[in-house]
DNA sequence: CTCCAGGTAATAATTATCATGATCAGTTCT
DNA sequence: AGAACTGATCATGATAATTATTACCTGGAG
């Protein structure tokens, strides 16, 4: 969120910005490398990660922390909202529109507030199917 | 969130629970930890982990991650909203109403919704301040 | 006799380190 | 002016180190 001076153009961020833009699901860092290296095999994770914390930090991309396990990344940087499967792990953007006066609401208590995430869990439309027939797995 | 067959109750959960109660902050594993620990000097780090985990399955308390680094910990069962402040890392509950309608509008959208989670992101009154005149640190 | 605690070893994700190479703004040469 | 040169810095790749969490196993309590 501190644009520190100056990002140098370069061709692995190039690469990982498009990777991420090129994607409707919300990759892990391991994703994004595997797919990285498909085009530039050399890559090294830690390229991966200190671009994809560097791009976050510039608000080119969004950092999603979902489970404790691992990080997300989305390339949308509008705000908007998530599903998550809790059976089978999908992530979903959800087609809703921002709910308004949230924010304020919370700035009345005193905070500072500049931005909000919200997410529901549940059972994505496959995964509530095949429960209530006869177990999926 | 499967509550499976019984769970034994043993003077380390009683103290974990204890206290995850008696605090209004929301704790890592290793804060939990080390408070357990003034009562209790030999209990295991495995014991909180594995006690959090069974807790939490069984609804008597509620696991969060904010940053991907650790998860959270809260003895408030309620559906609540939190806010996380930028600069200091606090996190706070909101004393705000839980917003009425949410998760049927994400229903109408064939997922079947169980809960969801709202977070705020920005400056705490304290952090905003010191802030706003001349440089904290 | 099952479930749980302790202790330790093992994983998994992420971050730090460091020598080498790429990128950039300015300067000189033609 | 524009091409080539230069030094300062920032970024990369490879690997080691941290950190948080989980797995494993043996013995003991309910």
């Amino acid at each position: 969120m501190k644009p520190k001076g100056f990002v140098r153009r370069t061709r692995q961020r190039e690469v990982i910005l498009e990777v991420l833009r090129g994607t409707k699901c919300h990759p892990t860092a391991d994703w994004v490398y595997q797919e990285v290296r498909k085009e530039m095999p050399h890559v090294s994770l830690g390229t991966i990660y200190r671009n994809l914390k560097t791009l976050s930090e510039h608000g080119e991309i969004q950092e999603l922390a979902f489970g404790a396990t691992h990080s997300r990344f989305d390339a949308n940087k509008e705000l908007h909202y998530h599903f998550v499967c809790e059976e089978c792990g999908l992530i979903e953007d959800l087609d809703m529109p921002v709910v308004e006066g949230l924010e304020e609401k919370v700035a009345e208590r005193g905070y500072e507030v500049t931005s909000h995430r919200l997410e529901f869990y549940g059972l994505c439309p496959d995964c509530a199917n095949n429960n209530s027939m006869g177990r999926a797995n």
